[in-house]
DNA sequence: TGGTATATTATACGCCTGTTTAAAACAAGG
DNA sequence: CCTTGTTTTAAACAGGCGTATAATATACCA
C-alpha cells in the first residue's frame, strides 16, 4: 500500500527535521507513523535511504516550488526596493515557519547546517545556493564592487537565518519579553530592509525598472 | 594521577565541541584520550558528568577571563566609535577562534544553539547572555528605543554568529572563492562596525566620553 | 618494608541500535 | 478455490552504547 511509504515519510520528515539524522531512531519513527519496524527497510531499503527520500521530495518538489513564488514576487515588484522588500519578507516567514513544507525544509537546513550528512551537498545546492544566489542578482543591480555584494548577501542572509538556526527554546531570548513572536519577526525583516536601503543610499549606481 | 583527568577533559573538550554531547560515545573520548573506558566514570561518575565538567570550566573559568578581556578593550577604547568597533572586532575573532579556549566555546555554543543539552542554562546564562548585554550597555549609549536597541544587538550578534554556528563544510561558501578566510572574516567584522555607524549617524542622542 | 588508599585494568552486563529473516496476512487472476 | 505476488508481522541477529564489577597495579605513609 502507498499510504504505508507516505506515513512514514511524513513521521520521518517532522523527526530528522526535529533531531537530525543520527539522533532520530528507526523505531521513533515507526511508532509515530504506526507501522512495523521492517518496513522501513522494505521500502527504503535503510534508514539513510529514507532520509534521502525525505530531501530529495522537500528540496525538489516544495521547496522548488517555494523559490519559483520568491523570484516571483521579485519579477512582480513594482520597483528594486518592492523587490528587496519582498525578497527579505518571504525569506523571513519561509525560515521561521512553524508548518508545512518550508518549516520541513528549514529543519532540515539547520540539521545540515551544523552536522552535515551525506546529503549535505544536495541542501547546498537545491536550497542554499539558489535561494543566496537570487538575492546577489538583487542586490548587483544596486552594487557595483562583486565583494560588497558579497557582504551584503552575507549580512542579509545571516540576519535572516540567525532565529531559524537554533532550537526553539532559545527564541525567547532572541526578542524583548514583551514581544510576540511573529510581530517581532517582520520588525526584524523590516530592520534588515531598511538597513540595506540605508546602506545603497550613497552607493546605488542604477536601479532596476 | 591528575594528569589522566587532564587528559580526558581536553580530548572531550575538543569532540564535544565538534559533534554535540549525544553524538560523542565515551569510548571514542578514551580512545583520543589513550586511557581505559571506565576511567570516565570512576573519574567524572559518568558521560553527562564529563559534559558538565567541561562546560563549566570552559563558561565558568576561561570564558569569564575572555569577557573580562573584552569589557576592558570597550572601557580603555578612547571614544564610543572605538568601543563598538573593539566589541565587535573581539567576538568576530573570538566565535571563529580556530584553537584555544574561544574556539572550545564557540564549539559547545553552536552544539547547544541547536540540540541542546540539559547544561544549555548554564551556556546561556555564563556566555550568551552577558555577551549580548555587554553590547546593548553600548547600543544604549546611542540608541534611545528599547526595542531599536534589541534589534541592533540581534543585528551584529547575527552576523558574527552566523559563520561560527556553520559547520567548517560550510565555510568556504560564505566568502567568495578567492578570498582567504581570515581577511574575509575580518572584513565582514568592519561592514558590520560601518554598518552600525551608519545606522548611528542620525539617531545618535548622547556619546560616552 | 609492609599496609592501605587510590588509580587503572580487562571484562562483562543489560539495553538499544539498524538490519535481517522467515512466517503470516493480504490482494487479485485463472 | 487455489495459486501467485506483494505487503506486513513478530522475532531475532550482530554490534555499539553507557555503565558496573572485581581484580590488579601504583603511590604513599607508618
Amino acid at each position: 500500500m502507498d499510504a504505508t511509504k507516505e506515513s512514514i515519510m511524513a513521521a520521518a520528515m517532522r523527526l530528522f527535521g526535529e533531531k537530525g539524522l543520527k539522533l532520530v531512531t528507526v523505531r521513533e519513527i515507526c511508532k509515530a507513523a504506526k507501522v512495523n519496524v521492517a518496513l522501513v527497510n522494505y521500502h527504503f531499503r535503510n534508514k539513510n535511504g529514507l532520509y534521502q527520500a525525505c530531501v530529495e521530495r522537500l528540496f525538489h518538489e516544495s521547496t522548488g516550488e517555494e523559490l519559483c513564488a520568491l523570484d516571483a514576487a521579485v519579477s512582480d515588484a513594482r520597483s528594486w526596493r518592492a523587490a528587496v522588500r519582498g525578497w527579505i519578507f518571504g525569506v523571513s516567514r519561509a525560515l521561521r515557519a512553524t508548518k508545512g513544507g518550508a518549516a520541513l525544509a528549514a529543519g532540515f537546513f539547520r540539521q545540515e547546517m551544523v552536522n552535515p550528512s551525506p546529503m549535505c551537498d544536495l541542501v547546498r545546492e537545491r536550497y542554499f545556493i539558489p535561494v543566496r544566489e537570487s538575492l546577489l542578482r538583487l542586490i548587483a543591480m544596486a552594487v557595483e564592487d562583486v565583494y560588497e555584494q558579497r557582504r551584503w548577501v552575507e549580512s542579509v542572509w545571516s540576519q535572516l537565518c540567525a532565529y531559524a538556526l537554533a532550537d526553539a527554546s532559545w527564541h525567547p531570548h532572541f526578542r524583548p519579553k514583551d514581544a510576540r513572536a511573529d510581530v517581532w519577526a517582520d520588525s526584524i525583516a523590516d530592520f534588515v530592509y531598511r538597513q540595506v536601503l540605508n546602506g545603497m543610499k550613497y552607493r546605488a549606481k542604477r536601479r532596476a525598472r
